[in-house]
DNA sequence: CTGCGGTCCTGAAGGC
DNA sequence: TGCCTTCAGGACCGCA
């Protein structure tokens, strides 16, 4: 699914390719995909490729802003559309799919960038609001599971179940961990962790591991899943102790640890 | 305000 | 073999 890792690359990619470039036309396959008037940004120049927590933000001539969300199955790949394909990009004459297996995620067309629903996420991990005393202040306040709070967005922005486990193994944290159990010591760890492991997935390209649809645009898929360290790896021996890494289900998310490592 | 559960959607996997 | 049920999962919505 793609997370902060799977979008920056995306990003990056994207801001190579398409910028200058000019939308000549947008054929909606799935009206509920697209949302506002597609009108208002065929013939608009894309001026700059963003992203903000899982979101992808391409700035176009205008003033005008596609905002889009991947959610759990969504790609944006240059191609030939397929079954999956609600939307189709021509830019400049290359064909720019938006496929969504699932049908969750969207694209939206704002004018401006207050008031669009990016101003509720919490800071982006590589930012400089992404503070130890955040981090305190936040976990302070809750008694819900670390990785909970951890994977809720006005929280911090971008991580999700694949990185949010990852980051707790990685610092030694058990996911049911109450928040405000955590020590300042265990808070450094994790923040340490969770800028570690997100740029660990970004240098390899995001995961592609074998449930997920994530590719990027050229359609290569990433290489992370090859790095898990307990995402999807219940039954096997932790890679540190050689104990059973464990599966449970947390907020309705498959959750891994290693009952031995994680405290 | 918090937090939980239902919802969207499809293919894969499991049960009989 | 094949039909039917269950499940996964990000974010939003309604409710307690």
């Amino acid at each position: 699914m793609p997370e902060l890792p799977e979008v920056e690359t995306i990003k990056l990619i994207l801001q190579k390719y398409l910028a200058g470039k000019k939308i000549k036309d947008i054929t909606i396959r799935k009206a509920k995909i697209f949302r506002g008037d597609p009108q208002e940004v065929i013939g608009k120049t894309i001026k700059e490729v963003e992203r903000r927590g899982k979101v992808l933000i391409i700035r176009l001539s205008g003033n005008k802003v596609l905002l889009v969300h991947l959610k759990l199955t969504g790609q944006l790949v240059f191609g030939e559309p397929g079954k999956t394909t609600h939307v189709i990009f021509d830019i400049d004459g290359q064909k720019l799919l938006y496929n969504d297996l699932r049908q969750f995620g969207w694209i939206k067309v704002i004018n401006k960038l207050s008031n669009c629903g990016l101003e509720n996420l919490g800071p982006e991990p590589f930012d400089q609001g992404f503070t130890l005393e955040y981090l305190k202040k936040v976990f302070a306040k809750t008694a819900r599971p670390i990785k909970t709070v951890l994977m809720d967005q006005e929280k911090i922005a971008g991580i999700g179940n694949i990185y949010a486990n990852e980051a707790l193994f990685a610092s030694g944290i058990l996911p049911v961990k109450q928040a405000k159990e955590l020590s300042d010591l265990e808070i450094v760890r994790l923040k340490k962790a969770i800028v570690k492991i997100l740029k660990e997935g970004i240098k390899y390209g995001g995961s592609s591991a074998k449930d997920e649809s994530y590719i990027k645009p050229n359609g290569e898929p990433g290489s992370y899943q090859k790095h898990f360290r307990v995402y999807q790896r219940q039954g096997k021996n932790c890679l540190r102790c050689k104990k059973i890494i464990k599966r449970i289900n947390l907020g309705g998310r498959g959750t891994f640890y290693c009952p031995v490592c994680q405290k």
